[in-house]
DNA sequence: TGTACATCAGTGAACGCGCGTTCACTGATGTAC
DNA sequence: TGTACATCAGTGAACGCGCGTTCACTGATGTAC
């Protein structure tokens, strides 16, 4: 889709271009979009502002560039989870892979971040797209785990499931309000629930 | 809690106050955080700078009254649908008119700049206040419709029930991905069954 | 009712600063012959 | 193997602009006597 730009035709130069990203991804993360300047991430991977305009032009090709790496590996990480396309998972192992995910706070906030960018910004289409892949996948699973649903149906459960996922992911990240020690078995309950059979529909 | 830093002492102060908050809320919900700047809220609210200033001395100012003034509402909205205390409410009622909040999109928008901002902010406590009696609210009207639950297990249910209404938002809103015909209700479903009594504790 | 004064609403201009962007440049690395 | 040249990595300085903030000010409104 990218054709690149700038930068990045060496393998030193992609590499310094990943750090870059890394740097921009860490700032991210730990102090929000209106903090992202191009000099702090500059600074943050330790180049020059003309260095880091070398392989990112503008700000929004850095923000680009960003946002779909970060949708990218997060979309891998599922994939990974959900299985090699309809080969069996343990649904058990599926759930925690997903709430294990939660247990990094910077990557919560990162995705926070990016909720925010897709509400405003041009970029809505990627986020738009990483999740239609996400439910995907998890529908892919349920039809393993519950052969006689329908397409439409398993569908429907992946994109609740995924709901749940990532509203839980406020939680447990701590920026929505504190947790009750039973949530966690509700929490595992009904996304177990979704993804096995039980429930409406 | 702010003891009214300046500004607002007058009946019709008290009004441009208002107008003004109105102002940045639409600014806010429209082109998010980074586009939020004084001068920009002072002429969308028909004011001068140095006016809006007199009100709000400074953008923390401004950013923390419009953040204590959207959470009031919406926990107003909430207390007004769960009932008053733990007089009976009907369970479909409760979850539409949940769901129905997200039929306004900006108010959605709204909420993922909430998100990023209690990520980084100063006014994280704000944010996590105002779901910790979300979801006390909801734990008082699971109580009343299953009353051999314990305390604690209707806050993890009622918990969960906010954490699935949150992430609902993102699909409904048309930030995540496209919502499948079936989705709607396998997610009533889901919010019905945890308020009235299915599934594990 | 009238006057004096304090308080508040609202104006206007200026400040220093950090921002994204532009651009001309130098050094390193690879490639063609 | 050596040379010439193109391409890429990386430097450095400057620009115009919009930002939050400060401050001295004027007009309106309420209050005390």
């Amino acid at each position: 889709m990218s054709a690149s730009p700038a930068g990045g035709a060496t393998a030193k130069g992609l590499r310094r271009r990943a750090e870059m990203l890394d740097a921009a991804e860490r700032l991210l993360s730990a102090s929000g979009g209106a903090q992202l300047t191009l000099r702090a991430v500059a600074q943050e991977a330790g180049v020059r502002l003309g260095h880091l305009q070398h392989y990112f032009p503008t700000r929004p090709d850095l923000l680009t560039a960003l946002l779909d790496r970060v949708l990218a590996t997060s979309l891998a990480r599922i994939t990974d989870r959900t299985g090699p396309s309809d080969e069996g998972t343990d649904p058990d192992a599926v759930v925690s892979g997903v709430l294990a995910d939660h247990d990094d706070p910077s990557l919560v906030r990162l995705f926070t971040e990016v909720w925010a960018l897709a509400a405003h910004d041009d970029d809505a289409a990627a986020v738009r797209s990483f999740y239609t892949h996400y439910t995907g996948h998890v529908a892919d699973t349920i039809r393993h785990h519950v052969p006689e649903l329908d397409e439409a149906g398993a569908r429907a459960r992946a994109e609740v499931f995924v709901m749940l996922v990532e509203g839980a992911s406020l939680f447990r990240s701590g920026i929505a309000g504190n947790r009750t020690p039973g949530t966690d078995a509700v929490l595992r309950g009904a996304l177990l629930g979704l993804l096995t059979g039980r429930g409406a529909t």
